[in-house]
DNA sequence: GTCTTGTCGAACAGCCGTGTTCGAGTTACT
DNA sequence: AGTAACTCGAACACGGCTGTTCGACAAGAC
C-alpha cells in the first residue's frame, strides 16, 4: 500500500482512482488482470505499477480498504442493551457490506494466503464475538457451544446468504429477516423459547 | 468424461489412475496443472489429453465423481422416522464427504462456471430438501422460513465447519454434534423448545 | 500372431499475464 | 520559472501453461 500522505495531488488521486477501478473491476471478475484494472482507471500499466509494486499487493490494498470500511461499519452499531435486537442490528448492518463485496472476497481468496484473509477477517468478527459472549453472560445466548463456532455460524450464514443472493434464490427484502431469524435461533440456549423478531424475553 | 466401457484394459486403467491423481492434487492444490496430474498419475500428458480433451473437462469429471459419491452416500441415510433424529443421521453422513472434498470444490470454483456447480450440487441437496419438508409437514421443522433458504443454512453450515476444522478452530471430534446442534437449533419453529440432540419431543 | 488400440517423449506453437526499462512529455508544488 | 515528481506508451524479457503433432513403440483383443 502506498504512502497516500506528502505525494503530490495527482498521484493522489491515481491512487485513488485505481482502487476504485480495482475493486469495480474485480467484482466484475475475480481474475481482471492489470492492464484492465489501469485502463478502467484511466491510468497506464506503469502508473499503476508505480504505485502497487505487484498484482499481489494491489488486491491486498483493495481488500484492506473494504474491510477496513466494514469494520467502520460493525463499530458505529449499537451492541448496548438487548442481546437479541442487538444481533439483529449488527445483521443488518453487516449484511450490505458483505452483499456489496462477496465478489471482492472471491477475488481476494484467488490472489491471497488463507492466512492473509483470516488476519483481516479478525477486526470486523472481534464485534461478533463481543456481542456473543455479552449474551452468553446475561443468558440470552447459548453457552453450550464453542464461542469460536458460533462466531463461524455468524460469519458463514451471512455470506450464504449472500451467495443465495446473487443466484437469484433470495430476494433481497426477504434477506435481513431470514438471516437474523436463522441466527437467533442457532444462538438460542436448548430449552428456551424462540422468540420471534427479537423481542425481549417475556417472564412467561 | 470418456467412455469407460468397449475400451481397452489399461485404457480404463489409466483413466482411473488420472481421476484418482486428479482428485489428489487438486486437492493439495487446486490450480494444480495437466502435467502435475498426469506426472502423479504415472502417465504421460499425451496420454492424459486422450482422454479428456482439456483440463476444464479433467476438473468437470473430477468434481462429477466426487459429487455422485457424495449423492450416494446421502441416498443410503435412512430418513424414516423422527425428523429430527434423521437431520443428525444427515449431518453425520453429509459431514465426512464435505471435509474430504472441500478442497476439490475450491478447485471445481475455479475452472468451472458457477451454474455447473450449482447443477451438480443439485442431487444432493434434493435429499436434504425432501427431509426439511417432511419435518415441516408434521410441525417438526419451521415453516415461516423459505425451504430454499433453510436448504442453503444446511450447505452453507456444514462447509462452514469444514472451512472451521481446515483452519484448526474446530476439533474433528466436535463437528458432527456441533453443526447438529446448530442446525436443528435454526429449524426448529419459532416459539417452540428446542431440545437437545434430536431427542423426540415430549409432550409436556 | 496379427492388428487394432493405446501409450510415450520430445518438441512445437501459441497465448496471456506479469513485471521492467527507456526516453520523452506533463503536471503540480514553491 | 524552475525543478522535482509524476505520467505515458511502446517495447521487451520472461515464464508458465495449454493443446497439438509426430513417429516409434507396447499391450491387449481375437
Amino acid at each position: 500500500m502506498p504512502v497516500t500522505t506528502g505525494r503530490r495531488a495527482d498521484a493522489q488521486r491515481n491512487v485513488a482512482a485505481i482502487l476504485d477501478a480495482a475493486a469495480a473491476c474485480l467484482v466484475r471478475d475475480p481474475d481482471a488482470s492489470v492492464s484492465d484494472i489501469a485502463a478502467a482507471a484511466g491510468v497506464g500499466r506503469v502508473t499503476l505499477y508505480g504505485h502497487f509494486s505487484s498484482r499481489t499487493e494491489l488486491v491486498d490494498a483493495v481488500f484492506v480498504r473494504a474491510m477496513t470500511r466494514a469494520h467502520e461499519t460493525l463499530d458505529a452499531v449499537d451492541l448496548d442493551g438487548d442481546a437479541r435486537q442487538a444481533l439483529a442490528r449488527l445483521v443488518e448492518s453487516s449484511w450490505q457490506v458483505v452483499d456489496e463485496s462477496r465478489m471482492l472476497l472471491v477475488a481476494a481468496q484467488r490472489a491471497l494466503p488463507p492466512e492473509r484473509i483470516r488476519e483481516l477477517h479478525e477486526s470486523p468478527l472481534r464485534r461478533v464475538r463481543a456481542l456473543l459472549e455479552r449474551g452468553r453472560a446475561d443468558g440470552g445466548f447459548r453457552s453450550d457451544l464453542p464461542a469460536d463456532w458460533l462466531v463461524a455460524v455468524f460469519y458463514t450464514v451471512v455470506h450464504g446468504a449472500a451467495d443465495e443472493l446473487g443466484a437469484g434464490r433470495l430476494a433481497a427484502t426477504a434477506a435481513p429477516s431470514a438471516i437474523t431469524a436463522t441466527l437467533l435461533a442457532a444462538f438460542t440456549p436448548p430449552g428456551e423459547r424462540v422468540l420471534a423478531d427479537a423481542l425481549p424475553l417475556d417472564p412467561s
